[in-house]
RNA sequence: GUGGGUGUAGCUCAGCUGGCAGAGCACCAGGUUGUGGUCCUGGGGGUCGCGGGUUCGAACCCCGUCACUCACCCCA
């Protein structure tokens, strides 16, 4: 009869070893230096935040199925964020007094939904989000698609082996509303089906199109304007196109940034006009990556300051399957790069001097926690990735040397110990 | 929420018609008391996912349940 908990992790939830934090750490690294190469900010926020935040403007789905919610000793109603733009959103429009407009800001956090767990889907995932706030201008939603397309080139990946889809809610409307014919009212259902229409046959679609009150000519001018592309911009008002910043970005130098694609809508009921996805191009993991968009009314949640906001999170999960998918996972990074190894305990004080001068010198050294034999502690290092091993036996020891001996090769010498750090960068040098 | 597949050692898995719970790798030790990778020898490790049922006897059959996984729905 046993009672020990269990040691997996709540479902849909990870836990991360060194091995793999180490690939983590490497991947998100490169996506900092990305961010911070273009000034942007890190910053950070609670996991928990008030679930009213979410009712309002992330879509039925999250607020009603996937939140994580629970109430306070207080009688507070709180959810665990199922995703960074709401909480963003408050804390601008909570500092926008101290604030400097435009601002850019990144941060790198963990959210939460409760869903089934799937290739791609967990139940938390962690994700970087950018965001420009305080700029309505079409160059604000080209620094984030170029942010973007810098992070993808700074995982390993190229242009052919993603795309990033783009659509502007501002077109899709005067789609709708002006070549479809659909009242205002319908919009939003409507757009709901466009975001299914790849993913249900034809018939499907036809069918939920007459639920929702479109006629067939209706459903045939649809198809027609989804089908046309790029085409259908030239039969849009003016107005319209003067609204849309994806249009602007299409007339402009840096079209070559995105792929116009009528069918991305993308859920949040926030995003306001220009909306994008990234996808995998390999036929193993054809899937949306991740996304995002501009949102100019989010912050009105929380004061009456107009502050519009364009950006994007991107979630480890799927970009993790894509790294795989097309082997641009990076090398665990070994444990140390020297261990310094001696033979009996009462040479272990001097082992942890000649490894201090090593750490002085650059290198990630380790001695051993407990003494063992040699031929053990030698396999450890060569386990543990070592390039290079010192040993610090008596009878060098007495004459104040120790042995440097190059794991790859197996040669080694015996040197000075004041000479261990440079005989180790000799080895490096001339490998 | 719907449907399929899979649960046996740390990992990958085998286990026939129900009859003593196994292999490879990994780990630890010894061969070699100061030298890794190769080799040899030995060793530690198991609620067979969990609960119930059938049976003289269940890893195996039946029922339930949980987990993992894939697809759908939806979504990042």
């Amino acid at each position: 009869m046993s009672d020990y908990l269990p040691t997996a992790p709540y479902r849909g939830t990870r836990d991360f070893l060194p091995a793999e934090m180490s690939v983590r750490q490497q991947v998100f690294g490169r996506l900092y230096e990305v961010a911070e190469s273009r000034g942007f900010l890190r910053y950070d926020g609670p996991v928990l935040e008030s679930a009213e935040i979410y009712e309002a403007k992330s879509g039925r789905e999250i607020a009603d199925l996937q939140l994580y919610t629970l109430t306070d000793r207080g009688g507070r109603r709180l959810a665990l964020r199922p995703e960074m733009t709401p909480s963003v959103a408050r804390i601008i429009a909570g500092n926008a007094s101290t604030l400097q407009f435009p601002v850019r800001w990144y941060c790198h956090v963990n959210c939460h939904r409760y869903e089934r767990p799937q290739r791609g889907r967990v139940r938390e995932h962690w994700q970087i989000n950018a965001d420009i706030f305080g700029s309505d201008s079409v160059n604000a939603d080209i620094e984030i698609l170029g942010v973007v397309h810098d992070m993808m080139a700074a995982v390993g990946a190229t242009r052919d082996m993603y795309v990033l889809r783009a659509n502007d809610r501002v077109l899709l409307e005067a789609i709708l509303t002006r070549i479809v014919g659909i009242p205002e009212e319908r919009v939003r259902d409507v757009s709901g089906l466009i975001d299914r229409w790849e993913k249900a046959p034809r018939d499907q679609v036809r069918a939920d199109a007459a639920e929702l009150g479109l006629d067939d000519a209706q459903f045939d001018r649809l198809e027609a304007a989804l089908k046309a592309g790029e085409d259908v911009l030239p039969e849009l008002p003016a107005d319209v196109l003067e609204r849309s910043n994806l249009a602007a970005i299409m007339r402009s130098d840096a079209k070559d940034l995105v792929t116009y694609d009528p069918l991305i809508v993308r859920a949040f009921e926030y995003y306001t006009s220009t909306v994008f996805e990234v996808f995998d191009r390999d036929p193993a993991n054809n899937r949306s990556l991740f996304g995002g968009g501009r949102y100019d009314d989010l912050t009105g949640l929380f004061s009456g300051q107009r502050i519009p906001g364009v950006g994007f999170g991107m979630g480890d999960v799927t970009l993790f399957d894509f790294l795989g998918t097309h082997g641009l996972l990076p090398e665990p990074r070994p444990e140390a790069d020297v261990a310094v190894i001696p033979v009996s305990d009462d040479l272990l004080a001097p082992a942890r001097g000649v490894a201090t001068d090593l750490r002085k010198a650059g290198w990630r050294a380790t001695t051993p926690i407990e003494v063992r034999k040699l031929g053990k502690e030698i396999a450890r290092a060569d386990k543990a990735g070592a390039r290079a091993i010192v040993i610090i036996g008596p009878a060098e020891w007495a004459e104040g040397n120790v042995t440097v001996r190059d794991m790859a090769s197996g040669d080694q010498r015996t040197v000075p110990a004041e000479s261990a750090a440079r005989a180790v960068s000799d080895l490096a040098d001339h490998p």
